[in-house]
DNA sequence: ACGGACATGTAACACGTTACATGATTAA
DNA sequence: TTAATCATGTAACGTGTTACATGTCCGT
C-alpha cells in the first residue's frame, strides 16, 4: 500500500490539505499505516499531475496558501483499480519479538524490562482503539475491531509468558555463573 | 531492526553462508521478518569490513566458492550494543485493512472473496507455526507462540465478524441501486 | 518568552527489493 | 528437458524518513 492510494482513499472521504491528511493519519489508524509529511506532500503533487485529484489554494494570512485537494472522477476510478489488486501478505513488524529471539544474550532484568514495557504499550494502544467505541461506517469499525482483538491477543500472551521467559533468561544466566 | 544485526544474530547461533541464512529466514520466523539475496550478502560484507564477522572461503566443484561467516569476539559486544538499544514500536502492516476500510467502495462479492482469502492465509499460517512444537530454545518457543497467539486472534476476528463487513457493503450498495 | 499548532515544501539519506549476471548439479 | 537447489554478487530502482528551510498565530 503507497501513500499515493492512501491519499486517494482519504480524499474519497472528503476534500482536505496535506496537512489535515497528516492529522487523519495521526488518528486510531496509525496503528495500522503512516506517513510523513515528506511522503504525503510529493504524493499530492503527483497527484494533481494525473489528474486524479484537483487542488484549490485558498490564501490565508501569515501563513503559506493552503492547498485542498478533492478528488477527480478519474481519481475514484483509480482508487477503486489500485484497492482491486491482490493485497500483499499481513505481516507483523516487530524489533522486540527479534530481540526476544536472542534474549539469551542479554541480561534477565533488561529482558523483563522491556517485556513490562511492551505490556504497557498494548495495553494503552488497547485502551486508546476500544474506549472510542463507534466508528463512522461499518467498514471504520470492523477494520477498529480487527486491531483490538490482535493487541488484545499480544497483551493477554505477554502477559501470560512474560514469566517464562524471564525465568529460562535467568536460569541461563545461572548456568554461565557456574 | 536492520538486516546486519539480523546476520549477526543468526551467526550468534553457530556459523553459515550468505545463503543458508537466507534459508534460516525462510523458516518458521518469515512471518516476524526476512530477507532477499541482495541486502544479506552487502550486509556480510560490510559486517566482515567492520571485523564483526570472520569469512572462510570453502572451494567448491562448480560453484562459486562457499562464504562460510563466523561472529567475532567484536561482533558478539556489538550484537549486543544493538539488542541494548530500544525497540521501535511493533506493528502491523497490513494492506488488507486498508483495502477493508474502503470497502464500501468495492463489490460486496469481492470483499467476501478477499476476506476468505485473508481466512486461508491466517489459518495456513496458523497451522504451519503451530505444527512444529518444539523448538530449540525458550526464545524461539516464545516467539513462536506470541505469533500463534496473534495469528489465532485475528484469524477468529475474522471468522467471526465475515458477516458483518459483507452484508454492510451488500446493504449500502443496495442503496445506492435504489 | 516559549512552545505548539498551523502550513508547505525540498534535499539528503537510509534501507531494502527486483532484476540481472553466471553456472554446475540433480531429481522428476 | 525442465525446474529446483546450490551459490554469490551488483546495479537500478522504489519508497519512505529525517532534517532542513520558513514564518505566523495563539495560549500560558
Amino acid at each position: 500500500m503507497n501513500i499515493k492510494t492512501l491519499c486517494l482513499g482519504i480524499l474519497s472521504f472528503g476534500d482536505a490539505s496535506g496537512y489535515e491528511i497528516k492529522k487523519q493519519l495521526e488518528g486510531p489508524f496509525r496503528h495500522f499505516y503512516d506517513a510523513s509529511f515528506g511522503s504525503i506532500y510529493p504524493a499530492l503533487g503527483k497527484l494533481t499531475g494525473e489528474n486524479l485529484v484537483d487542488c484549490t489554494e485558498l490564501a490565508q494570512q501569515g501563513r503559506p496558501d493552503k492547498k485542498v485537494y478533492s478528488i477527480t472522477p478519474k481519481g475514484r476510478l483509480d482508487l477503486v483499480q489500485q484497492l482491486l489488486e491482490r493485497p500483499s501478505q499481513d505481516r507483523i513488524r516487530s524489533d522486540f519479538l527479534v530481540i526476544m529471539l536472542f534474549a539469551e544474550l542479554l541480561p534477565a532484568a533488561h529482558i523483563d524490562e522491556l517485556v513490562g514495557q511492551r505490556i504497557e504499550d498494548y495495553r494503552s494502544s488497547l485502551d486508546e482503539l476500544c474506549s472510542q467505541g463507534k466508528d463512522d461506517t461499518a467498514s471504520a469499525a470492523f477494520v477498529h475491531g480487527f486491531g483490538c482483538a490482535v493487541y488484545g491477543a499480544a497483551l493477554r500472551y505477554l502477559e501470560d509468558n512474560r514469566h517464562r521467559i524471564v525465568g529460562e533468561s535467568l536460569r541461563a544466566q545461572a548456568e554461565v555463573a557456574e
